[in-house]
DNA sequence: TCTGTAGATGAAAAAGCTTCTCATTATTAT
DNA sequence: ATAATAATGAGAAGCTTTTTCATCTACAGA
């Protein structure tokens, strides 16, 4: 049970961390905004405040559950962490969110970080196209 | 001089427009966050609106002139687009920032976006670390 | 050069998204 | 069970950015 993940990360298990974790794992989509969580709470009859989904999606993330991602627009999107480092293209047009990792593309990474005197602390690669369905329309 | 950009650019040649791109112009750093061109035209004694400067660099964005950045922490930060493509790396520590070029990134990401059916539109790469200076501290 | 009109501006309000405040409530170690 | 500590909800507040609207300006044509 999920419980265990949340004291693991040195978290009460409370109601509402129980719940958004659940949403989290057992959504179909794996990027969620906080908005989105908020709203699927709604849905299933819980009351609990966005300011809360802010708080726990933010501890989430501090305790390495969750990765948080700025694509454009604005507002940020959470998803799961599993371990797994990967980048996005996304869909400008329908939205739709591909993942990929490229080992290429990783140890390039790697090696401008430190030819440029950077110890290298996080990076995010972003691709926005237009998916082979839109095109198709 | 700067009108004939501003007129390329189908744009009429204003005051507030002349002033912004000689801010990004003439300014010893390449990136500028919207407050940056604000407080910019005050320290000169320019009394031009907040609004303006969104509304400008919004509109130097759409005619191609300046590229606009999601750096984390939320607001966009605006650079005069001289032509060429590039990433950027950024100091957490400091927030300086270095940019580069690497063919093998580029040429990968065309091939994975291809390999996954979209036509890439866009793309942007961020890596954040901490720069030999900070680390030397 | 004058003038009309489409377009640009400033100020303030509004709109997102996210964080903070604080009184109340729940969790957990004892 | 209880005390101490941390978490929550509701709303206010904070930030960046956009919109509104009345006023003003650039510039094409007379």
């Amino acid at each position: 049970m999920e419980s265990s993940e949340l004291r693991k990360a040195g978290l009460k298990v409370t109601l509402p961390r129980v719940k958004i974790l659940n949403i989290l794992e057992g959504s179909s989509s794996r990027h969620h905004s906080a908005e989105d969580v908020y709203k699927a709470l709604l849905d299933s009859g819980e009351d609990i405040g966005l300011a809360t989904v802010y708080r726990v999606l933010t501890q989430f993330e501090a305790a390495g559950l969750v990765k948080r991602h700025h694509f454009e627009g604005g507002h940020s999107v959470f998803e799961l962490y599993e371990g797994t480092h990967h980048d996005h293209i996304l869909c400008i047009k329908c939205g739709r969110v591909d993942e990929f990792v490229d080992d290429t593309i990783e140890q390039r990474q790697k090696a401008i970080a430190s030819e440029l005197g950077y110890e290298m602390t996080d990076h995010s690669l972003y691709m926005y196209g237009i998916c082979a369905d839109c095109r198709a329309k």
